[in-house]
DNA sequence: CTCTTCGAGTTGAAGGCTCAACTTTTCGGA
DNA sequence: TCCGAAAAGTTGAGCCTTCAACTCGAAGAG
């Protein structure tokens, strides 16, 4: 017999309303960041990373964390960075195992020159379409579903840096780190 | 000067939160259907999309607007699905620049197969973790989005099978409305 | 009737992602 | 001390997607 917990009609047009919305949205924002900065979005959100850190340098493993990215994919990426000389790596002396990603200058202006389209995009998108308490419930719902999907109830974040952080804005907020962790 | 509009700490957080999730949510989708139907989320739409069909047959361009697909990527999308026995493809007699792809007995049983196990993944990762109200909210702000990133009132969906459709539990539907629509 | 334009669909190259090994180093015991 | 397990990263293969041509047929203007 069939156990399957099957959609009613509402959760099926919710489900297909949240997926087309979604594909739509992130269509945008990849193809805007790709277009204008040559960049694709998940190495947007690394160079974001870095640029938060102190000393805009991260362990790797760290830096895969807290960009939602697999290890494989971190390494690719990075390898990709480097090339472009927006990123270094150097071995780490406590753990020989590691490695530390630094944001070079270069990476630093990339990122500055990649941000206010970024977040024009995302303003366009997502911000301008809402009323304030469609976005708050938005917050909320995502919120619940990152618990949820996380079953930690926040993070499994450790010392420094916990998880959820500034990410849009990212050359605003860099600069302000950079400034503030000292250059 | 500086124009962009710059997301305040609400908005960032926002923004951050729902990537969060729906990088989240969509890995465990996309990876459930991988592991165990061997296909990727698109393909299942693409299939789903066919399954609702009128003979569960469409031409490839309409097929391509309603799974939300570029040509180029259904193009190669149903090559394979091709090679896999789940679709075949044959000329349009009408408009000889044309193709139709139908969706044989082993894609219908394919995505049948399949559906089962997708359903239950949606459902864990999204709806048992949120309230009716939430539902409802997440509904409401999905089709404003669509309907805000599509510039038109609803969607381009021409003649039959308007867009916004069922999806997830697709055989169930598929099966519905195959009958339906006379097999 | 012909020319030009547009639409349908395909193709191949380039790039990013996942998965499954694999290496090296660290750590926790026995 | 020595060994097995776990952690940090990397690598290569395979797959999917995008982008930019490109082919072929349809449609409308002159």
């Amino acid at each position: 017999m069939d156990h399957t917990r099957w959609l009613d009609d509402d959760e099926q047009q919710t489900w297909r309303s949240f997926l087309t919305a979604h594909r739509l949205l992130f269509e945008r924002v990849e193809r805007e960041l790709q277009q204008t900065s040559r960049m694709p979005h998940a190495y947007y959100e690394i160079l974001v990373r870095l640029s938060e850190a102190p000393d805009r340098t991260l362990r790797m493993s760290r830096l895969a964390d807290t960009s939602l990215s697999s290890r494989s994919r971190l390494s690719h990426a990075v390898a990709r960075l480097e090339q472009a000389g927006w990123v270094e790596r150097s071995p780490c002396e406590d753990d020989r195992r590691g490695q530390w990603a630094h944001l070079t200058d270069a990476g630093m202006a990339a990122l500055e020159a990649a941000a206010p389209g970024h977040v024009e995009t995302v303003r366009q998108v997502l911000f301008d379409a809402l009323t304030p308490a469609q976005t708050a419930a938005l917050r909320e719902i995502s919120d619940v579903l990152v618990g949820h999907l996380t079953d930690g109830p926040v993070w499994p974040a450790a010392d420094d840096s916990a998880c959820p952080q500034a990410e849009a804005d990212a050359a605003a907020t860099a600069a302000a780190a950079a400034a503030a962790t000292g250059a």
